[in-house]
RNA sequence: CGCGGGGUAGAGCAGUCCGGUAGCUCGUCGGGCUCAUAACCCGGAGGUCAGGGGUUCAAAUCCCCUCCCCGCAACCA
């Protein structure tokens, strides 16, 4: 049985998580759920960032402990992935122990063996904030520069700090990405990576602070805490139990090296380049493959508290459900382009997709067949038509796309014959042989061909949509959970039950 | 000359790599059906493919130029 193991990036526990964050999440578990449906041994690994100066300020801010305040961003985290279904194999926080040791440890052998050296981080500083700023960030005021927080005047001003020398990796590291085509994905996100950071050359990047307290303290040095890079990329195999003296955990052993790690795009450069360099640094092989998936915009804006545009997924679930949810993102996310999110976008597309095409699919056979034949469908012959083969085909499309991670084109492969199926109903028109006994057969197997559709679709929207698929497959009459190969039935018994996917009725004041 | 992504029917998009009657979804208009969640099915209208020039028998697609929009600052994936 092959291994797969895939990760989410580990959001900042600076504040809650928005639909795009949780599309992250959601994108992942659907993969997850693929590999364990095809039969893989799949681990699925997600978590928090915790450190840093937002925490510790945002903290101040609420009047708690930097502890405090993480635990309940992450607790809030966490009931928002469950709402979500997000059935990750474990959840790792930069604040457990298990982390903090190994990320000490690999701090000082790192240092040992000279890839972390101390330099000195230089930048805008503001006083009363207490934080630097690049060069970039500063507003350009007519006495000087200014503070882009605060306003107040800047600082040019120098601070010890360790870096790590990935400059040292340079080479390596576009020899790998030239090597491994599949490594950084979509595809012209490579070029970026390639043209835009390593020809240009690679800098040495910052890994500890005095600036601030709420981090992993660098035990050799006292007064230095870690910033965020060595921290946070490592979560990826402190859970696995990675061991900087080699005496690593058995799902280590097991499951690395990852074989896809998927995060936004904004952070695919330190998945792309700092954490390669940091693993060759200690040795460890590389991972299989970097997803930088596109974000999911409000209409055509970028989600942003300051433009009070922000979506969160419990609001959603709460109104609409899960599996609308889930869909609609997995559904409208292109592979390598911005997707978009607006209320009549997401309404429209539950209403068309599930409410008119899936779910009145399977009321409408599901209720012919109790009508007809009192639930149970079993042809003399196996039918063969063009709706089946589509299903198969469809099948064969949605797992290469799957592998691709083209989750968009996955789903609307899956949907296709969903669509043909609708047709057929009325190419077939099965309420008129339905008054012709000597008919049966043909109705049974117009009523099978649709049931066959409806499962073998429930089969491949499974890691979309489990709560739904679950359901309609109750009412099938086949187990819950499905399994790849699952074979098609000699015949059906079903038993009609709720509406999987009622229509929204969208109400102006939503709007 | 900063980098990148876009500009195709009212809206959202595919097609552009590998030139060959312009396609999908939603909306809209007309029709059909009655098994179904006012759902489903069929048909119509609607586009000088941002603009200009070039190559070609033929360009949304290749080449050159111009214009416009969005990221690359911040909370933020």
């Amino acid at each position: 049985m092959p291994k797969f193991y895939i990760t989410t990036a580990i959001p900042y526990a600076s504040q809650r998580p928005h639909i795009g964050n949780t599309y992250e999440a959601i994108f992942t578990d659907a993969v997850a759920r693929y590999h364990k449906l095809v039969g893989d041994d799949v681990y699925f690994l997600t978590g928090t960032d915790e450190h840093g100066l937002k925490v510790e300020r945002a903290a101040e801010k609420a009047g708690v402990t930097p502890q405090q305040f993480v635990d309940g961003v992450t607790a809030d985290l966490r009931s928002i992935w469950d709402m979500c279904m997000v059935e990750y194999d474990d959840f790792i926080r930069t604040t457990e122990t298990r982390h903090k040791e190994t990320v000490k440890k690999m701090f000082k052998r790192l240092f040992e063996q000279g890839d972390i050296y101390k330099g000195a981080y230089e930048g805008w500083y503001c006083i009363p904030d207490e934080a630097f700023h690049t060069e970039s960030q500063v507003v350009k005021g007519e006495t000087g520069n200014l503070c882009p927080d605060c306003g107040r005047p800047v600082e040019w001003t120098s601070e010890e700090a360790y870096f790590f020398r990935l400059s040292a990796y340079a080479e390596r590291l576009e020899a790998h990405i030239e090597a491994n085509p599949a490594f950084i994905q979509p595809d012209n996100r490579k070029n970026e990576m390639l043209n835009g950071y390593i020809k240009p050359g690679l800098q040495d990047f910052c890994v500890s602070r005095t600036s601030f307290k709420w981090g992993i303290e660098v035990d050799f040095d006292p007064g230095h805490v870690m910033y965020v890079w060595v921290d946070a990329l490592s979560n990826y195999i402190t859970a696995l139990g990675y061991d900087p003296g080699g005496n690593h955990g058995e799902l280590f052993s097991k499951y690395w090296p990852c074989d896809v790690h998927v995060l936004g795009k904004d952070v695919l450069r330190f998945h792309t380049l700092y954490w390669p360099g940091m693993l060759m640094a200690l040795g460890i092989p590389l991972p299989k493959q970097v997803f930088g998936h596109p974000w999911l915009l409000m209409g055509g804006d970028k989600m942003s508290k300051s433009l009070g545009n922000v979506i969160y997924a419990p609001e959603l679930i709460e109104k609409y459900g899960v599996d609308c949810t889930r869909y609609y993102v997995l559904r409208e996310m292109p592979f390598a382009r911005d997707g978009s999110i607006t209320r009549e976008q997401f309404v429209s597309r539950c209403n068309t997709d599930l409410a008119n095409d899936l779910g009145n699919l399977a009321s409408r056979s599901i209720t012919m067949a109790e009508k007809y034949f009192d639930g149970n469908v079993s042809p003399e012959t196996t039918p063969q038509n063009e709706v089946l083969t589509l299903c198969a085909a469809s099948r064969e499309q949605y797992r290469a796309a799957m592998d691709k991670l083209a989750m968009q084109t996955a789903v609307t492969e899956a949907m296709a014959p969903i669509v043909r199926a609708n047709r057929f109903i009325d190419e077939t028109m099965p309420w008129v042989l339905a008054k012709d006994e000597s008919k049966a057969e043909d109705l049974r197997h117009v009523l099978y061909t649709l049931l066959e559709t409806l499962r073998a679709a429930s089969v491949l929207l499974y890691p979309v949509m489990p709560l739904a698929m679950g359901r309609l497959r109750a009412q099938l009459g086949l187990p819950e959970i499905p399994v790849w190969d699952e074979p098609a039935p000699d015949g059906f018994s079903v038993k009609r039950g709720e509406n999987l996917f009622p229509r929204i009725i969208l109400e102006e004041a939503e709007t």
